[in-house]
DNA sequence: TTGCTCCTCACGTCACGTGAGGTGGC
DNA sequence: TTGCTCCTCACGTCACGTGAGGTGGC
């Protein structure tokens, strides 16, 4: 189960705790054997985790099938809700990655640098301050950090 | 600095604690005064922590200008594994969207019903067993739960 | 002067991680 | 018989959340 999921066995355990899993049997000496629909159940619960439902969230939808008609209307409002948060947070993180990847690939020309300027002048580096903008991990990671310390500008 | 961010004041508060941000000054009653480089700073960290990343990784990460060449590297390759990483965590959270979506427009209909099966008698319905696959959502949540408490397939 | 926002402790929480010490099953 | 894998407590951890009680600044 654990490994077919991905998980620790201390998860699938906690899971059982928690009333998300329940093994099907237990084997004489304590080992916890599972029927193959609590493993779809937990791949499923493993994905959601993932998308950043929490457990009680995830309770909350699985119990649809043992409630009424209202609850399956409420469980699709919710995975609606669910999906437009998924699709927000695609979107945030494949900004991220195209923001790091641009800074990865300065940051490995930067390293090749031969005018000698790096790493500790490259305000002075015409190659750099040619650019129109510079992504924000790169202007965070790589400008000189003396005006940290004694910045004065105001903003709460 | 914590609305700019969509943080709140107490995680602006705790990297503060963790040496992560710092203020430029305080006011005289104790406020805090940030300089505009830091909000870039912190937009980073927020971003990066969505990502997946622990404060202690992205402390790592932040402390590149503070270090020499072979920290730079070691950065780039740093990054260069979280960027293939976030990829990864971006498939599995299109397919589970897709998922999901397949799930949430199957039960709209299934909700719509009007042969009396629902939701009780699913196991009955010809619409439901002439698709070839259900989505993993929808077998995990929809199907009869009669079978779960009894199982008997062994799986560790 | 009145709110609303910020402040500092300090304990709580969520979802597991991590040993310690012991047994099971091929 | 020897490893490797599983078991049960039970305390630890990470990244904040959440009051309680108090002050600041427009």
């Amino acid at each position: 189960m654990a490994r077919c999921s991905n998980n620790t066995l201390r998860t699938v355990r906690f899971y059982e705790e928690e009333g998300i899993l329940r093994p099907a049997k237990r084997t004489e000496g304590g080992h916890r054997l599972f029927g193959r629909e609590e493993l779809d159940r937990l791949m499923l619960v493993t994905d959601l985790r993932l998308a950043g439902l929490s457990l009680d969230e995830i309770k909350h939808i699985l119990a649809v099938k043992e409630r009424g008609k209202e609850a399956a209307q409420e469980a699709v409002r919710a995975l609606t809700q669910r999906i437009d948060e998924l699709k927000e947070k695609l979107d945030v993180l494949a900004r991220l990655r195209a923001d790091l990847t641009e800074t990865t690939d300065i940051m490995s020309a930067c390293i090749k640098c031969t005018d000698g300027l790096f790493p500790s002048s490259c305000g002075a580096c015409q190659t750099l301050s040619s650019r129109p903008t510079l992504p924000r991990s790169m202007k965070v990671l790589w400008t000189t950090s003396e005006a940290r310390p004694a910045a004065e500008a105001e903003q709460k």
